[in-house]
DNA sequence: CAGTGGTCTAGACCACTCT
DNA sequence: GAGTGGTCTAGACCACTGT
């Protein structure tokens, strides 16, 4: 009765092919994003198994952040934006309790070969060219951040048809709209250095002045990198929280 | 039948005080590290529920990283240890790719007070005391951290027998081995100041340099602070590396 | 109220480990 | 072969959300 085909990896157990399988109605866009998928009696009908497997798939789907349920209301494809928990990648806040997302202002988007270290870091070979964006974050009209950011050209073709002024403040629920990348974890480096003349004066203090550097890798469910971003902040502002668990 | 005692909380699912039960007994040492708990089934009849109750409150446990379980030989209570891949308290390494542990030189330990802050922090009364320990972390023999940590003397009463020179290089398995207390996830915050006479001093850079300072809230399985502590470092050889889930 | 996910049970068979 | 955790089933009752 395996209507929901269920045949592809070998001797997995059947809740790891059915997350499988699931995962790949949610990635391929036939179960969309804040829409309820199909109740857990109806699953038992449509895959042929006990209520029990259909649970354990939705278990690891929902730990992995792909699904979220709601007692009494359905199971929903959880949108990975950050408006709610999913804060994870804003977390050097200028301002103390700072909730509010930061504009994003676009400055530049060119196409060029990615420096080396930063090849190395995407995976992309010497030859192979990359987007690269220039980009300042601003709260209250001040600029608190200096970014500049490196994508693959192969997955952001998309990107290059849009205008600058329509790129969102927030780029990762962006990237998932426009291309179909979704940022699952991240790498962050934190180093201090000085201002050189660009940074200091994108950002309105004196060169040689010290700054924080946050280096960031992203990656997404498969492990893939799919941003590299350095950005620059002013550090006598600057705020970094986070939870070790 | 519930030999096992599992009135404690009011409505809670039975899973849930069934880990907090099992929880209990890791952490009161009545389960040792490294040792096998009693299997499934004994465990339905000294608690008197269904195994996959049983199964239920384990999953919860080894997510938690309190057990471990192997196939066909049982499941064992992890060893919260940092010689493997428990390394997340020591990120901010000060050479590239600094693997060793650097060394940990308490210079005094004294019983007062804590500052409002810290007893908030820690969840103390104004009234009750606390322990403070200063403390240098040096790398090659060099001054590469200046740490200003606070405990309950309720919990670490047993650290004042101890001489200082005895305190071992990482503390966190020093406190599970001496105190019985352990860590097991932690708050951080990262901000950039300028050093003042003292820290200055004691890093060996002159006033008025930037500095790193970490403030960490370390917390117990049972999600109740156990330490807090400040950190300086000097901004120019600093790295905070992390990664985001 | 009907429908949803959340909890819990009782038992089956399998894959692995150790002796 | 005996014992362990890993998977899977089938069905029960509960708590919550919507109408």
């Amino acid at each position: 009765m395996n209507s929901g085909m269920l045949a592809q990896d070998e001797r997995l157990p059947l809740y790891q092919r059915l997350r499988d399988e699931m995962a790949e109605k949610i990635t391929a866009g036939e179960w969309r994003p804040d829409q309820a998928i199909p109740t857990e009696a109806e699953l038992t009908k449509i895959y042929g198994v006990a209520v029990g497997t259909i649970r354990k798939a939705v278990d690891v789907l929902v730990a992995e952040g792909l699904l979220e349920r709601a007692q009494g209301r359905g199971t929903f494809v959880r949108r990975p934006s950050f408006d709610g928990s999913l804060f994870r990648f804003f977390r050097h806040l200028t301002s103390e309790g700072g909730r509010t997302v930061p504009e994003g202002r676009v400055l530049s988007r060119t196409v060029e070969p990615p420096p080396e270290h930063v090849a190395a870091e995407l995976g992309l070979t010497a030859k192979s060219k990359a987007i690269r964006l220039d980009r300042l974050r601003l709260i209250d009209g001040l600029v608190v951040l200096v970014e500049e950011i490196w994508l693959p050209k192969a997955r952001f073709a998309s990107l290059l048809n849009i205008e600058l002024a329509d790129f969102e403040n927030l780029l990762y629920p962006f990237y998932e709209s426009r291309c179909g990348q979704v940022i699952a974890s991240a790498k962050e480096t934190l180093t201090v250095d000085s201002a050189n003349a660009a940074v200091a004066k994108a950002l309105g203090i004196k060169e040689g002045k010290p700054v924080v550097v946050i280096e960031r890798l992203a990656l997404g469910f498969d492990r893939k990198p799919i941003e590299w971003r350095r950005s620059h902040g002013a550090a006598d502002t600057f705020r970094y929280q986070i939870d070790i668990c």
